[in-house]
DNA sequence: TCCTTTTTTGAGTGATCGTTCAAGTTTGTG
DNA sequence: CACAAACTTGAACGATCACTCAAAAAAGGA
């Protein structure tokens, strides 16, 4: 009945991500969304409303893929503790996808740095994502717990925030121009902090 | 023999540097510029040269600053380590000072994250600053080594870059919206991890 | 007080910002 | 093929960007 859509949105979006993600919020004019979606204004307009929506769809699009990431390396590991050990060694790979990731640091802790207070919707978009993460590490120290990987003390939610704070901490720290054996090197050290809550 | 500046050189780079840490450089205007330093175009241009030069400035006037603070604290513990343990401490406090910080996040860490390689100069000056202060973390390390508060075998080197990525992180994470509490608890959790490293 | 030197001012530069919209193009239906 | 509906295009909008510069203002020396 009448004309369809020339682009795929969840591609347009993926597109987004590695823009963003790679120049940031500011920094990144309609000129470069354009020419990264291949889409026009009228286009991009119709679709996502404004720069920021488009910018916040990616945000969500990119802590989906996040999650699955994690969710991956989670059931391909003997225990939740080896899991989780993994996961923090999985940011010290320098190219472990053939899709090279546009930076180190974590797209959200850019944003939740970057973004000021007159984007205050953004701004509280990343709290949200971040909250519900570490709500998920949450949840598997728990389980872990309970398959007694841990030991029966354990403040679980705040060993969960503690691990967040390590990986934010090593995926800032390798955006600085430094070898990377000094990031493997980095993630060990955060691994072996995990021996100190293990069960005996 | 000549009109004397109006201006205090030190005063302007401080209100730089609150505004650049507050508000990031990109989403930082000349117009925000001339009116927290109170200059206008002519005067700014004929002082700091350009925008970036004076983000260049202002990141060294950051810098000093915050290699002084890390000194006071140093200066009046006990320990090596004990000063280490209270200057990770020292993040976790909502207002330690009558003059409040624009951002719980470190300056550098935000200027890492958020400039992009068209501004490779600034990423550089970051990278340099970020590696003395490193090599500060390092030589206090050492000292700590041979006050006999270290184990032997421990890499001072390597324990520095963690350090450095213990404390990116807990000023990353404390950017989020998260009760005090929380982020005291991350820095004691911190500081116990030193332990580990103590000489029995 | 006048002159020289330096600083300050603010209007103005072209470029680019995010956004709008009318016109043109492409599709499925009758 | 004709029509209607949806999508694409690109010129254009006012606002703002970093930056320039000529003119006005201010200060010290004679």
């Amino acid at each position: 009945m009448a004309r369809t859509a020339s682009f795929n949105r969840q591609i347009a979006l993926d597109s987004a991500v590695e823009l963003f993600w790679s120049r940031g919020y500011y920094a990144t004019s309609m000129k470069h969304i354009e020419k990264a979606l291949d889409m026009r204004p009228g286009s991009l307009y119709a679709t996502f409303g404004s720069k920021s929506g488009l910018f916040s769809e990616a945000l969500d699009a990119y802590a989906a893929r996040a999650g699955e990431d994690f969710d991956l390396i989670a059931e391909g590991s003997p225990s939740v503790i080896d899991g989780l050990k993994r996961y923090l060694r999985s940011f010290a790979q320098p190219c472990s996808d053939v899709a090279q990731a546009p930076a180190q640091a974590c797209m959200l802790i850019k944003t939740l740095l970057e973004v000021n207070a007159e984007d205050a919707a953004l701004r509280s978009q990343v709290d949200v994502i971040l909250a519900t993460i570490e709500h998920k590490l949450c949840e598997a120290l728990e389980q872990a717990k309970t398959a007694g990987e841990l030991r029966g003390d354990v403040e679980c939610a705040r060993l969960a925030r503690l691990l967040q704070t390590q990986i934010i901490g090593l995926r800032a720290f390798a955006e600085r121009n430094v070898p990377s054996e000094q990031i493997a090197a980095l993630a060990d050290d955060m691994a072996s902090m995990l021996d100190a809550y293990q069960a005996n």
